[in-house]
DNA sequence: CGAGTTAGTTGGAAAATCCAACTAACTCGG
DNA sequence: CCGAGTTAGTTGGATTTTCCAACTAACTCG
């Protein structure tokens, strides 16, 4: 039997994981989600609080725009002028900020002194990942791959 | 009062999150160590699942290497050949990977078929992020800045 | 010996990013 | 009304990163 790990005499894998990135992923578009869930709405400042050169920033939004990750809500008439907010999609990326954010404070430890993160009941940061299904804390190897999934629903019988 | 989410009359945000993306946000980082979670050590095997370059490939496990993420293993000695291995600290990496494959198959499904993920139980993925003080569950907005850190442990009075 | 395996390396083309300066369309103080 | 300031971009050209296909090295196996 072949094991679903080994997979790919065809091509790279087409997972979720990848897919998520080919939107998330690009740069800077994390830091402007992360932002934006800071209650930083306006261009200038995402600029300015990432880092990213303006137009690149530019594009990202409109990417993430297009995914339907944030939304351009008019701010000023004349001349016209957006904020950049989080859909409901876009809030649920907090959850891989949060693991981000704590895989880094616990493991980029150096010298430069960086901003940390904490939950609003005002403890650091210390997320714990549990399936909603069995309630059991995911441990690292307790992901796995599930069957192929497409629009529909669960769809094809996974591999043969 | 400055609210500390406006920041930024100086430069870039310096926090975790943004640290944590310039070791695993760099392309194929994060497909990579998807791999060697899912068991898959080799680097053909990794070149092949992931689909990057096999130049960009040996730059990225060094990097990841260099970041004590990921070690090489030698499973052969002549001719000298090493497998890639998940360190504690990479195999902690997997809540980022849940966390972008549940955002993922919520958010990211279109016509093409993609493996989907579950939980060791046999669930569907469909992770619950808490915190571990309070176990209260992170909702969007939960996350908040906490005081600047460095190498020390808690350091510097924030900002004045 | 020749074919196959595995882990790279190489050179050059293509794509993405960076940067500083510039534009557009306004507001506001004097 | 004029000149300075604000905000959200756009532009052109340099730099960096990535891609790609082919090539090498060091073996093993039949």
């Amino acid at each position: 039997m072949k094991n679903s790990a080994d997979q790919a005499a065809d091509g790279p894998r087409a997972c979720f994981i990848a897919a998520g990135l080919e939107v998330l992923g690009e740069r800077w578009a994390l830091l402007a989600l992360r932002e934006m869930s800071l209650g930083v709405h306006r261009f200038d400042q995402i600029a300015r609080n990432t880092g990213a050169s303006r137009d690149i920033l530019v594009g990202r939004l409109r990417t993430l725009e297009s995914h339907g990750v944030i939304e351009r809500v008019q701010y000023s008439e004349r001349p016209p002028r957006y904020e950049y907010h989080l859909t409901t999609s876009g809030a649920e990326v907090a959850p891989i900020l949060i693991s981000l954010a704590a895989w880094s404070s616990t493991w980029m430890r150096d010298e430069t002194p960086r901003a940390s993160y904490r939950h609003s009941c005002g403890a650091d940061l210390k997320p714990v990942v549990s399936c909603a299904e069995c309630g059991d804390e995911f441990t690292p190897g307790s992901l796995m791959f599930g069957p192929l999934v497409s629009a529909a629903g669960t769809d094809s019988a996974s591999e043969q």
